[in-house]
Order: C-alpha cells, then structure tokens, then sequence
DNA sequence: GCAAAAGTGTTCGGATTACACCCATGT
DNA sequence: ACATGGGTGTAATCCGAACACTTTTGC
C-alpha cells in the first residue's frame, strides 16, 4: 500500500458565516460552542469535516446539524491555516459564508437550537480567528454585491423596492437615491412585478416584487452594477 | 491535555498556479512529479503543509524548492477537499495562484529545476484535480484583472504600451482598441513615463513606463475598469 | 518615398446622476 | 386636507466607444 511517509496531518474544520436581514439591519448567527476549549463562548457555525465529506457537505451538514436550515446558498470564502489558531490542535479551516432570509428562520431557530441572530453593530467576541473571517465575509460581500445580484439570498420570496433599497443600504452604510435605485434595479429586468402591496410600511403601500428565476439564474454571474460611485463606497 | 477525540485528520497540500507572460502568449509553470503515485506525470507545483507553518509560507517555500522563485506575488485561489481528490490518502488542498514575469526567470529554471513553462493553450493533462485548478485561476485572474492592476506582476519593471495591451488581450481573447486603451491605463495615473524606448518591436519604438509603485501600492484595491464591456468578456 | 507601428484628438451615444413633480391613502 | 412615503419623468453631465489623423523611422 502506497503511503506519504512523514507528514504531518491535521484536523480539518468548516465554518459558516450566516448572515441574515430581518428587514431593517443585518444581522450574523452565533451559537454557543458546546465543548472545550473555549465552551460557551460565541462562535459562527462550525464543525469538523468526516472522512468521506467534501467542504460543502460538511458546511451544509454543519449548518443543518447546529440550525436546522437546509439548501440555502453557501459559497466558500477563504481557507485558514496559521499553525496557532486552534490552541489545542492543529486545525486549519475553510470558511464559508451563508446569506438567509431571516424571517423565515427566526422562531424555528429560537426554540430548538442553541445558535442566536446579533446585530452586526454588536457582534461579540469571538473564538479563535472568528471575527477575523466575519470581516472578511463582510468585505467579500460587498465586494461581490456590487456586481452580482447576491443579496436576494437575504430576502423572503416576496419584497418590496424600498426594502430592497433598505438591505443595500444596510450593506453599504450609505444611503441611495429612491428612483436611480428603483430604475436601475429594475433594468436588470431581474424583478417580476405581482399584484399585490405591503400596507405595513406606509400608507400608500409598496408592490412586491419578486424574482424572475430563470432571469436570476442567467444573470447570477453577470456584471450588474447596482451600486453608485462603487470605488468610493467598496 | 485537551483533545478533539474521533476526529479524522488529513493531509494539507498547497499547489500554485504559475502564470507567466513572455511577452507574446501566456504560460504556465508545470513540474514532472518526483514521487509516487503519478510520478513523471505533470504537475502544479506542489507540496505538504508543515506542522509550524502557514498555507502561504508553505506556499512560498514550496514554490522557492521547486523553482528557486522568491518574493513573487501570491494570492489564496479556494481550497478542495473531495475525499477522492488523491487516490493515496484524504488530502485537501489549498491553491495559490501566482503571477511572474518569465524573462526575469526563464534560464534560471531550465538549467537548475525541473520546472518548464508551457503555453496556456497546450496544457496537457495534470494530476489529480489539477486542471480544474488551473481552469478556476484562469476565471478568477480574467475577474480580477479587470478592476484590479493585478497584471503588471506579469510584466518586467520596464514596459512599453504595446506590450501591457498584449498581455491584456492573452489574458481575455479579445483586442482592444489602441488608443481608449492607453488612454484608460494612463488615466490610472499608475505609470511613469520614461525616455527610453524599445525600438525592438517596431521602427518608431515604443516608450517604456515604470510601475508608481505608491500609486500601486494606494490603488491595488481600488476598482480601475479597464477592460472594455467586461460582462460580455468575463 | 513608403510601409508599419506609435502617439494624440474629436465626436457621438448611452449611462449615471441630480433633481421635481405626481399619486395613493390613513389620519 | 394634509402628511407620508411610493412611483415616474427629465435635463445636465460624464464616461466609454468608435473613429481619423499625424509622427517617427527603417527599409
């Protein structure tokens, strides 16, 4: 049996970035790690990779596992490997981030699971280089929605123009003209509009939109450039 | 001493995709595997992670026993881990791309190494998951190259116009219009304008530019456009 | 003189922006 | 009726793309 003599092996971990907009500020899934070291101190979601697992279904795995949520989008952001980043082992991991819709989690989660939503203005401290990979989720989303229409992942199946403009917003910490957003997201051609109006937000009620799949998924890949001024903003 | 019990280790592997611009086409960096299994077969260059060492530590001492390259710029490309990527034993990697300008290393790794450069578009078949390695660099570098200026890795210190727009058009398979192109680089205030010229390539000849290297270093982030209608390129 | 490649200028059209006005509705 | 937020329109501007002409020099 053929074997690479002398190397050394490690242990392989995956962990999940989630993040989440509840409609009015975004929000990240933390839960309180279970086992030693550093047990019951915040962590994203993560978990070991198995012997026959790939990344993605052990970062799917995980997710369900510890949350309950199945088939979301998963994309991978970036692999961690300094020698010291685990005290106890030598552990490398390969990070994942993970955009939801919120409102259609939030009570399932609250009451079987341990894991929590928090604010992205009050984001703890985390377990070992967790918050380094939370900034850098932060800053790849950006980088990526500026150009991909991503951020849908965070809405439910039906939303409106302004709460769109609202998620945008909440991402890139600045605010957008109503009608050059309106026009420009429309133009992808992306949206369908329905019938039907969100009377909770205002008076005169906003129509809800939702996607065009087959359009989405033609698009996914293509450059939409939703943001203005995006070398100032990014 | 605290320990992660059951949990199955693995080996950890870098393997970089060497890119290189000869002035002409684009090459990559392929090495004849030294060792079993698939040994003599073609291969990125690749190695084991070390117990005390980072990916891209590993990453550049792997790259510097293999090719004696020093100081070149690398960037993190995505981490694999299928169980069945190596038939030996669960290895994931984690792949690095890499951008070198050829002439300044050509003789060095023909006499000494086993390293050889290869035209992109005569890449035989690699080991393992290589090629799909190769085939995610050459999306991610045709991404990146066309906000960031990421290219002049490729290109020795002194360059004409003609030269860069060539290394453009190699990367994206496409030609551009001469003078928006100068016009759009130039614009980047990156370059420097020198009086030498090269009267190698034509009989009027051609000015050499220098990097600014502050201006490089301020802008490497920064969003420069500089390929015409990138959604219908990239 | 001429061919070949480099360098500079101009025009046109579409996209982006900034801004004003109208609409629907609950109070 | 009026305040509030949603929807649509328009003029000014900027930027990118297309294109023509001049310059240099080896042959």
């Amino acid at each position: 049996m053929l074997r690479y003599d002398d190397q050394v092996k490690m242990l392989v971990a995956v962990d999940c970035v989630v993040m989440g907009f509840d409609g009015q500020e975004l929000k990240l899934l933390l839960i309180k790690r279970g086992f030693e070291p550093e047990r019951n101190k915040w962590s994203l979601m993560g978990g070991f990779v198995r012997s026959d697992e790939s990344f993605s279904r052990a970062a799917n795995r995980i997710l369900e596992e510890l949350t309950g949520l199945t088939g979301i989008y998963l994309e991978q952001l970036h692999a961690y490997g300094n020698p010291d980043r685990d005290p106890v082992d030598r552990t490398i991991s390969v990070a994942y981030f993970a955009l939801i819709d919120i409102t259609q989690y939030e009570k399932q989660l609250s009451n079987t699971y341990d894991a929590e939503w928090v604010s992205l203005s009050k984001v703890p401290s985390l377990i070992f280089d967790h918050n380094r990979m939370l900034r850098q989720a932060r800053k790849e989303i950006k980088y990526k929605a500026a150009n991909h229409p991503i951020l849908f992942e965070l809405l439910p199946e039906k939303f409106t123009l302004p709460q769109l403009q609202m998620l945008y917003e909440a991402i890139y910490e600045v605010e957008f003209d109503r009608r050059n957003f309106s026009r420009k997201v429309l133009s992808t051609r992306l949206l369908v509009k329905t019938d039907e109006k969100d009377k909770e937000s205002s008076k005169k009620g906003a129509f809800y939109y939702r996607l065009d799949k087959e359009e989405y998924d033609n698009k996914f890949r293509a450059f939409l450039n939703i943001i203005p001024n995006p070398d100032k903003v990014i």
